[in-house]
RNA sequence: GGGCCCGUAGCUCAGCUGGAUAGAGCAAGGGAUUUCUAAUCCCUGGGUCGCAGGUUCGAAUCCUGCCGGGCCCA
């Protein structure tokens, strides 16, 4: 309905005012006195016209009111424009509703064109931790908005593959397999007489053991000390390399141990973390791998790319990118002078390829931590020929986890941190997912996991899934005592919902709709928990205040009618949101 | 030292492309149901919008400085 008045009242300035892109706001006035919607465009125009405001408004009220789609308009205080629509108006909205579904909702903003979201991309040497189930959620909630209004959108998980993080993960993992081993050795599993009846002169299998133990954690517990991965999950994932290959590890060299448990240790992390996004009702189209980009010689020729283009140099025996070209306040290394690779040729590389896949637009949802990196990826994005806004970025902060009112310190490396999977365990995914896109995503969270569990019953994730269930409470009710399935399409007559509460709710479910294509505009996904707020308090006002099963037929349809419009709407929003909606509880 | 984000009710947060009496949830106090789910509804109290200047018809919102908190970089 905003656009409708947005387009009325440019009607109003081309014809009246010969005026044309004049950026006038309209917007839900927080008083219902001052109307359903109002507009500060007589303010705008007084400058350019050389009138008073409240002059200016009331030529344009004088032109609004001739359209039967108004019941009012008025010129209030310094000169608001505000405007009532007429019953008709939002009796037809609910006729809409209940005809269209989401469609009444849907607008065509993507016009089918390719965007992609990519999020999470955690590394996969460690559990996801709430910061990533923050960040998994506004992506996954983006994309919900995306996709509803025309996008086709690809998910994607960015898998740092490549580097050495993932050989730290395999070197953390032999590291605690030595351990175990050595356990293992001193508990006996390794004594039983057939180790002991080593000919004479032979060191006895449990010796030979040893030694090798002995030898690789002298090869390997400098690094470990220094940069190895210290969470339970690396004792767990050695555990099952004990379960499987017992001590033949062991057999292997140095390297060839590292590189087969970083292996082992990838493919069972990603695993894990695809199974928790999953259970948190995240899934991806595409696992992009950071290694398959050098496989294929992407980055190669990414960076052939720029070196035609001029961009690179050499300098201190590093291969340089000249960012600053594009706005970055340093240039960038790309090849480090031991001839590796960073962590930017291959994000270049990455975004290079993103680039050739023809999106549209590229949504990256990153962790705060990142947000120095924003201009040179831009500026390598810029290298490419493309418009940096081609490429947008949210940043996500992190999720500072509470215990009744005790903040519960975390600590990557030391190890001590919650996991997203603990948190879905203890709490579960609705509430984890609602909680998460409350707060504008780049300023820190706090949760509160006694709140969010304790206080359930006054949980807002239950109260808004709540009215979804009560609302099928009435259809099995209805259905079973009268016979009248309001599954099913009917008929009604809106006007017999003529109270001002019955209109207040029909004027909520239009309003929503320019709501959610605002949000889905602007990303601001945090505002999506309130919206449900705000329709389920409607909602339950009226039920507590008006019967829907009454003996008139007639009446009871068109209140059925409204509650399936408030469901329907409800529906969409839990969708986006990403939660359930349960039929009763 | 440089950059980014934040500071709004007791708590968690909206509002910030300037606009009408600054909102919501929770927490606190009081009330409502012989009726379709009380996980509900109604009422009440609660604010120097971090501080100080500036811009203007008008500032929580924009600008500058300071204080406090977080993150990144060197």
């Amino acid at each position: 309905m905003q656009e409708f008045l947005r387009e009325e009242l440019k009607k109003v300035l081309k014809e009246k005012f010969n005026l044309e892109g004049v950026d006038f706001k309209v917007e839900k006035p927080r008083r219902k006195e001052f109307g359903d919607l109002a507009t500060n465009v007589a303010f705008l125009l007084a400058k350019t016209l050389k009138k008073s405001p409240p002059q200016v408004a009331e030529e344009i009220a004088a032109e609004l009111r001739k359209s039967p789609a108004f019941e009012s308009v008025e010129v209030a205080k310094p000169a608001f424009i505000n405007v009532r629509f007429s019953k008709d108006f939002y009796y037809g909205a609910l006729r809409d509703i209940l005809e269209k579904g989401f469609d009444y909702y849907r607008q065509n903003l993507g016009l089918g064109r390719k965007v992609q979201v990519e999020y999470v991309s955690a590394n996969p040497t460690g559990p996801l931790h709430l910061g990533h189930g923050r960040g998994a959620v506004v992506g996954d909630v983006i994309a919900n908005l995306l996709e509803f209004y025309g996008y086709e959108v690809v998910r994607e998980y960015y898998v740092n593959d490549a580097g050495n993080q993932i050989r730290l993960l395999g070197l953390s993992i032999l590291y605690r397999y030595l351990e175990l081993m050595l356990s293992k050795v001193y508990e006996g599993a390794y004594s039983s007489a057939s180790y002991l009846m080593a000919p004479p002169g032979e060191a006895t299998k449990k010796d030979q053991l040893y030694a090798k133990i002995s030898t690789l954690f002298r090869e390997i517990g400098e690094e470990f000390e220094k940069g190895g991965y210290r969470g339970e999950y690396v004792k767990e994932l050695a555990e099952e390399v004990y379960d499987l290959y017992r001590e033949q590890i062991l057999e292997l060299s140095k390297e060839e141990a590292v590189s087969f448990l970083s292996e082992f240790g990838l493919r069972k992390m990603l695993e894990e973390i695809k199974t928790d996004l999953e259970d948190f009702g995240v899934r991806f189209d595409v696992w992009f791998s950071e290694r398959s980009l050098y496989q294929t010689k992407y980055v190669e020729k990414t960076l052939n790319y720029l070196r035609e283009k001029g961009l690179l140099y050499e300098k201190d025996g590093a291969v340089w990118f000249k960012t600053t070209a594009f706005g970055d306040d340093k240039d960038r290394v790309v090849i480090k002078s031991d001839g590796s690779y960073t962590y930017f040729a291959s994000d270049i590389a990455y975004h290079y390829n993103k680039y050739l896949r023809g999106f549209h637009k590229v949504v990256n949802v990153w962790g705060a931590d990142h947000h120095g990196y924003v201009p040179r990826v831009k500026a390598a994005v810029q290298a490419f020929g493309v418009n940096p806004d081609w490429l947008e970025v949210e940043l996500i902060q992190l999720v500072k986890l509470f215990r009744g009112g005790k903040e519960v310190k975390m600590s990557k490396r030391a190890g001590s941190f919650v996991t997203l999977r603990e948190l879905l365990d203890e709490v579960g995914k609705d509430v984890v997912r609602f909680w998460f896109i409350t707060k504008r995503a780049d300023t820190p969270l706090e949760f509160d996991v006694e709140k969010a569990k304790e206080e359930s019953s006054e949980n807002p994730v239950f109260y808004v899934q709540y009215a979804h269930a009560r609302i099928s409470g009435i259809f099995r009710e209805v259905k079973a005592r009268k016979g009248f399935d309001a599954e099913e399409p009917f008929e009604f007559n809106p006007e017999l919902l003529g109270s001002e509460t019955e209109l207040e709710l029909i004027k909520h479910l239009a309003t929503l709709k320019d709501e959610l294509v605002s949000i889905a505009k602007s990303r601001e996904v945090h505002l999506l928990p309130q919206l449900a707020v705000d329709l389920v308090k409607d909602f339950h006002y009226y039920y507590n205040h008006y019967r829907v099963m009454v003996d008139d037929e007639e009446l009871m349809k068109a209140r059925l009618a409204l509650l399936k419009a408030v469901r329907t709407a409800l529906r969409l929003l839990f969708h986006f949101i990403g939660i359930s909606a349960p039929e009763r509880m």
